[in-house]
DNA sequence: AGCGACCTATTTAGGTCCGATATAGGTCGC
DNA sequence: GCGACCTATATCGGACCTAAATAGGTCGCT
């Protein structure tokens, strides 16, 4: 639908562009279900010689691929998930070190930063279609709401770490 | 580490529990890690009988278990994954009828409420843990994030629907 | 000019995990 | 008394991810 496209940049796609927010799909499911499409007569492949690497093979949806994802989309959609080690780990914050409890901190807000700004620049490069910054928003207002909320309550998982060793140079210039 | 449990008891915290909003893990996963688990020392298990059903299995941690999830949670997290089939389709709304996008933003923003009606459920009913706190928190503001950006902004998403069949009995009452 | 690091591009093997189902009795509401 | 749902364990098939193999190209640095 986005336009031809080989495997390699529809992985792409997943890894750092639009979709990366919010799917996932690698190699092992992409290339298989490529030749699965063609077979299927969802996608046609052209196949463009290059000197000393594998054939560069561009897909193209076909008007049969257009209506099997239209069909796809109008059946009802399974639920958002989220993953998140993150959170998980902050449960069990109590039996960590305190410094392990702030990198993991540091190291999430680092994160969601990037993701932020990854989203901002692609708002930012003039995006004409509507749906496209709809997307674009929805991840923005969630990544602001995040990074909000650790900024303002790191402290709270942070006192909830295991309360050995406090920061015992407290004090006590090197 | 929350307490002795059964494998259904693991399943449940995922499906509606606490771990719910941000993991995932099924039967067929969960059983057969118990199994692993008890098998490496990380785990001791207590079969109950019970008439008529199957034994029912209580597992308990081990010291060497807790010393286990310690070392994972002081290994690299993996980052978050979020994954959005709402998301997915409001990229391709301009292929579909005006009616299925708003039954589409109907579905996710009650989903939404629902889901936020059960953290601050959880909320309210008296968290002791800070860390829990912590957790519930970070899952609240980030889904009132999300039900007030699809609020405010659904309007656009709606108007990018494929413009066939105009809501056509506009001014005509049946 | 040469080196290393990274990019293009496809493919597949291995293992993990999910979804669904089988089983079987108990409880609760109507 | 009936049906719907809950407790509780277990497993199969299939989908998917991770990682690596392959192989040459480009870019930047010295």
């Amino acid at each position: 639908m986005l336009g031809d496209s080989t495997g390699y940049e529809i992985n792409k796609l997943f890894e750092d562009g639009l979709f990366s927010h919010f799917m996932d799909a690698s190699y092992g499911s992409i290339y298989p279900a490529l030749t699965r499409l063609t077979e299927q007569g969802m996608l046609t492949c052209t196949a463009e010689a290059q000197d000393g690497r594998p054939d560069k093979k561009v897909y193209s949806l076909t008007e049969q691929g257009r209506q099997a994802l239209r069909d796809a989309l109008m059946s009802p959609l399974s639920p958002d998930k989220y993953r998140s080690e993150f959170v998980f780990a902050s449960l069990f914050a109590s039996m960590l070190p305190g410094q392990r409890v702030k990198d993991m901190v540091d190291d999430h807000l680092a994160r969601c930063r990037e993701d932020l700004a990854r989203i901002e620049e692609a708002l930012a490069s003039g995006t004409d279609q509507a749906s496209k910054r709809f997307v674009l928003g929805y991840g923005q207002v969630v990544m602001k709401a995040s990074i909000e909320y650790l900024e303002k309550h790191r402290q709270d998982i942070e006192a909830a770490a295991s309360p050995e060793a406090a920061p015992d140079g407290a004090g006590i210039p090197a």
